[in-house]
DNA sequence: CACCCCAGATTGTTGAACAATCTGAGAATT
DNA sequence: AATTCTCAGATTGTTCAACAATCTGGGGTG
């Protein structure tokens, strides 16, 4: 009853460099993967013994995950995955909806040439149907974005936010396609900033995000 | 050679109830309140001795410092109180540029009257002469005004940021009277909130963030 | 059917131990 | 005298084994 079935033997293991650290890095990529789908126990003990490093170094590494959101700690319960709900969602739009447009409208470091590249990613990930991909690159481009308010520390949060928001879609994963139809929305904005329209641009993208978050909380509504 | 030199025998304790957080909230009061300042060294015996927790537990606290940037951790060399240079003062206020005055602009719960109240008492402890509680005033103000978008998340970066802000006073504590300055802009602000005028008064907390972090900027050179 | 109680499992915390790394001071070298 | 070397001591990183506290699930009992 291991909380991965994968790994039989202790696997590629870091011997002395912040096990800690390196713990929550797997994690992470294992839970933004989808490896590890929203909901799943981590058990102390098994994890700690799969990963090779004790209980007490796991739980700081659990430690810095619950701080990030991507689990949920129950105190004498355990640790899970987390698995956001409707709440969530609107917590993540209202970060969106404040982060972004603030972004398009005042950010001092707009990268133009990025954005388009970005977007013509996607556009060619759409020709190929390939979902996973365009996924991809709309989550670059949402990131590229808040790059412009040379922050690193908005860059975090909007990290762990578009974190957040694969939990959701792994946690629908039966959804039907929600990001071909922003690939037009975000080639919209950067022609907007191409023209210097920047407050309008700004506004524009409020109401996509509006949308989107309406269009996600009908569907998780049905399911419910 | 104790971390801290006041608690002789082990402070109120908390047996059994989430000991990590419960040092962790600790710690983080006692820095906010200048108790312990930037650049101290917090050895994990001596501390975890003076609290009555394990070098273990301790550790956990220490991982959730560091994730707040509260604390500074070097491997192999220990943990230290944050000392927020001329680049976290930057970054500081890159964070706050974006979001203050998207909550201005955009925020879909603004509360006029908690606005003016937090002005009236600021008024009162510029009257007084009391800096402490003009400058808590101030941050209240701010606070209240992330509060407009509607989320908790940057709620929560907004208190990291505000209480990284408080480290750079406290790393400066001959440092001028920064705050009074600030009471008039704030009222400033909400007489344009209270007119409609919700993209200007945007724009001029822009402004106001601007000539800020410039004259904070030239202290800490000053100082240099 | 509801309630109480208990054994088993899991988490929370501890204390001691060892490995790895850093610090600082004295010795050796130039 | 200044610089580099070396090494013992201290501190952090990590592990292990144990115990206390709490939760889970299943029987009995009324």
């Amino acid at each position: 009853m291991n909380a991965r079935s994968t790994t039989p033997a202790p696997p590629a293991k870091a011997p002395h460099a912040h096990s800690s650290a390196w713990a929550a890095d797997l994690l992470r990529a294992q839970i933004a993967s989808g490896e590890l789908l929203p909901g799943t126990k981590l058990s102390e003990q098994a994890l700690a013994e799969s990963l090779g490093l004790s209980r007490n170094t796991l739980r700081e590494s659990f430690t810095l995950l619950d701080s990030e959101l991507i689990i949920t700690r129950i105190p004498n319960r355990g640790v899970f995955v987390a698995s956001p709900d409707a709440d969530d969602v609107r917590e993540i739009y209202a970060v969106r909806r404040t982060i972004e447009p603030a972004c398009l409208a005042w950010g001092p470091n707009v990268d133009l040439s990025a954005l388009s590249a970005i977007i013509a990613t996607a556009r060619k990930a759409h020709a190929a149907d390939d979902v996973a991909a365009m996924a991809n690159a709309n989550q670059e481009f949402h990131k590229q974005l808040v790059l412009t308010s040379g922050s690193s520390l908005l860059q975090e949060l909007m990290g762990r936010v578009l974190a957040r928001m694969r939990l959701v879609f792994h946690a629908m994963s039966d959804a039907p396609d929600f990001h071909s139809h922003y690939v037009e929305q975000n080639a919209t904005l950067v022609e907007l900033l191409s023209a210097g329209k920047r407050q309008e641009a700004a506004q524009t993208l409020r109401g996509y995000l509006d949308m989107a978050e309406a269009e996600l909380l009908r569907h998780l509504a049905d399911r419910a």
